[in-house]
DNA sequence: AGAATAGTGTCTATCAGACACTATGCA
DNA sequence: TGCATAGTGTCTGATAGACACTATTCT
């Protein structure tokens, strides 16, 4: 708690904490955040929200929110997962269901959140490229941005949202070779060469056209992908577009 | 130890649901539940405990406990990862940092517990299996037990805790090839089969010696691992034994 | 001596990295 | 026609699975 940056407070953040006095009911508050990655340019972007509340009001934060967890026993609220999702809808207006979410870490450290104990269940999302542009849009009234990654890692986050985001991207980058997320960041039909820009981003690295072909092959090959109609134009050769097969063998 | 709304079990479940009543605060409370792992006679198993309150009183569950969440703003309690520590000791009798513990995944369904709404941070442990005798001695009173796993999947555990059972297995299935897990599952020192029937106690599967040997050598030959002096007395031949190399080149 | 387990060596298929090469469409 | 990008082929080294084989200790 004594180590997060301090905001400009124009001394009001002190009042403002100390409206919340204390914390009678010995329970705490649980909310969701998400690390809603997306590529843009070829770069791996993530949206950040701007505070204009105490505290760590000025400075960008993952989009988040509470859960809402109902009044008695009977009635016991949202899902997470389904809080995760109200979250990322009315953050980005992008509707129910078009993105990939899953669940990231819990972060429960105590005074992570000055107000109170928050504890913060953090999930990552993937938006497809060609959804992301609508984003600004349906979004909410504060100001969203898609930032590119190494931006955001270099500008300090409200809370612990650094360390939320450097374990986001830890973890697609890991996640990369063996599952399909690669896919949720490509259009619904894209070509190797797109394929592999993805990965490249998100890896920070190049990757040998020809290697990253053959692998592509052996998806082809394992129906993990299938031809689509029509063609990728660019500046020369046109390339052909595949797309994922999401009935796998 | 920490502050949680829960009163003394007596009469039937409908009647301690009763005196729930409403959750005035519209604040969850928040858990953490441990898979805790070791292995015993080639075999994994899992430390159960038998519920004596509602509700699923008499069945098992897995050590859990409520998060100490303090009751001010600036004395916010435990982290959640002390907490997970806290119950691992308390339920074990193991000394805190001799036992491996990771975060797994958070469950939150809405109802998962019928009290009120408890959001859970699961967690595994892995406790090296000469440590594993000296639980009973040190747990506390009520009746813990190490179930092999396969046994612990078949019975109805209370709340989603099978669910939680089969994902810690599948993370450590798909951790013990790329992290150094497996160490923390057998002795200081051990011998190449000692740890080949480690890894096949957590896939299920069985390996042949001589490849799994050859693994074992190249982890030999980047100081993963290094001799140990003495020797594993066995029916017939001893093995030599090695030790795991903490401090990692 | 024989049983049982520790430990070695070999053959083969698969795959990644490096890199040279050919093919095709646009300016 | 030339250039940029799509797409193919090849060489090499690392590794996994299957499996045959040798070595050493206990009884």
């Amino acid at each position: 708690m004594s180590t997060r940056p301090v905001p400009e407070a124009s001394g009001t953040e002190a009042e403002f904490l100390a409206r919340y006095r204390r914390n009678r009911y010995h329970l705490p508050a649980v909310a969701v955040d998400v690390v809603i990655f997306t590529i843009l340019d070829t770069d791996l972007k993530v949206l950040l929200v701007r505070r204009n509340e105490h505290p760590f009001r000025g400075f960008r934060a993952l989009p988040g929110g509470f859960v809402d967890v109902g009044d008695t026993f009977e009635h016991q609220g949202e899902d997470i997962e389904a809080a995760a999702q109200r979250v990322l809808h009315t953050k980005t207006g992008l509707p129910v269901g078009t993105v990939y979410l899953e669940q990231l870490y819990t972060f429960g450290q105590a005074g992570r959140d000055p107000r109170m104990r928050v504890v913060s269940v953090a999930h990552y999302a993937l938006v497809q490229p060609d959804l992301a542009p609508l984003v600004r849009a349906g979004g909410s009234a504060s100001e969203v941005e898609w930032v590119s990654l190494p931006a955001a890692l270099r500008e300090p986050l409200a809370f612990d949202h650094s360390r939320i985001l450097e374990m986001a991207h830890g973890r697609i980058q890991g996640k990369l070779d063996y599952t399909d997320i690669a896919f949720e960041l490509v259009p619904e039909t894209f070509s190797i060469q797109e394929l592999r820009s993805v990965h490249e981003a998100i890896l920070g690295t190049t990757h040998d056209p020809g290697n990253f072909r053959r692998r592509f092959g052996r998806m082809l090959a394992d129906g993990i992908i299938e031809r689509a109609p029509g063609k990728r134009l660019t500046a020369s050769k046109p390339a052909s577009v595949y797309r994922f097969s999401r009935k796998r063998p």
